[in-house]
DNA sequence: GAGGCGTGGCT
DNA sequence: TAGCCAAGCCT
């Protein structure tokens, strides 16, 4: 409601130089390709999850040759695809995407679903990523909200350098009223913002004189005032149990044979520490324990 | 709704 | 240097 009022120009005057300046500076990336397909989409999206373009293309390129269709990672074990997201972080959702494949081929026909609602119901797939594989795939109009739009909207309409921590429903409704009317046209707009957020409006170092709606931010046009509100919250890593795990895995990535309880020792000197993040991946699927002692990847 | 969950580049 | 940040999801 008062993300509404902020804006002093109606919604549409938004819509042509966004889709305008992406269409100059749009990269050029395999999942934006007509080849890349619904499946090449719903790959990119998981793997993007959190992680950074530059480090997804490799994976991406090789994922998609060895498994072009969802059947073809279905068909394998689930270890194998942890395996192959390497180290792209968060592995569960090399999981969640395995798990994915096995529902669209099973339950779908092998086809990527296009309807939000099933695309929803699929693991690993959250209110983001639904909205993204329907516009970027099949072309429909959703309100696509991740870090980047949230921010350059927060900015442009709301007038404030960052979004809330968590998505509202005023986001919603604001994004849902900023749509363009028609479908493949939303889907555009939803591409361009995201883009627009990823390039030029970043969250450090934004470049205002590169932004095609610069004379209509709110933010900017109040002088760009600092975050007040709550600080975002941060992510600690050393010495926790996430690092712990990302260590053992990587052996167990590496590792062509079940890996010796020693081995994972190595790792980690602090025993107590140790045996919770092997009991964590164990419980998440991620690791399979063998009679002996003795871990793999899971092969189911 | 807060907290857990990887990894590496950049400032 | 030590955070900060990167196309979130799940419990």
């Amino acid at each position: 409601m008062t993300a509404m009022t902020a804006t002093q120009t109606p919604p549409a005057s938004l819509h042509d130089p966004v889709i305008g300046w992406f269409e100059q500076h749009a990269r050029d990336l395999p999942w934006r390709r007509p080849e890349a397909g619904a499946w090449g989409v719903m790959v990119s999206e998981f793997m993007l999850q959190q992680t950074p373009v530059s480090r997804v293309l490799p994976v991406y390129e090789q994922w998609l040759a060895r498994w072009p269709r969802p059947a073809d990672l279905a068909a394998e074990p689930p270890g194998e695809a942890v395996r192959a997201w390497g180290r792209l972080g968060y592995p569960r959702r090399a999981l969640r995407l395995h798990g994915a494949a096995q529902a669209i081929t099973e339950r779908h026909g092998g086809d990527v679903p296009s309807e939000h609602g099933q695309l929803l119901a699929l693991p690993g797939i959250g209110e983001y990523t639904a909205a993204a594989v329907a516009s970027f795939a099949y072309g429909q109009r959703h309100a696509v909200l991740d870090t980047n739009v949230r921010r350059v909207f927060a900015r442009a309409a709301t007038g404030i350098q960052y979004p809330p921590n968590a998505t509202t429903a005023a986001e919603r409704k604001l994004a849902r009223a900023l749509l363009p009317e028609e479908d493949e046209r939303a889907a555009r707009w939803a591409a361009a913002t995201m883009e627009l957020g990823a390039l030029v409006c970043t969250a450090k170092n934004e470049d205002c004189t590169q932004c095609p709606i610069a004379g209509q931010c709110a933010w900017r046009l109040a002088g760009k005032p600092a975050h007040q509100g709550p600080p975002r919250r941060g992510q600690t890593y050393a010495g926790t149990d996430r690092q712990v795990r990302g260590r053992l895995l990587a052996v167990l990535r590496e590792a062509v044979a079940p890996v010796p309880q020693s081995a994972l020792d190595e790792v980690w000197d602090e025993p107590v520490q140790r045996a919770r993040a092997l009991d964590g991946l164990v419980a998440d699927g991620l690791v399979e324990p063998l009679a002996g002692g003795q871990y793999r990847l899971p092969l189911s």
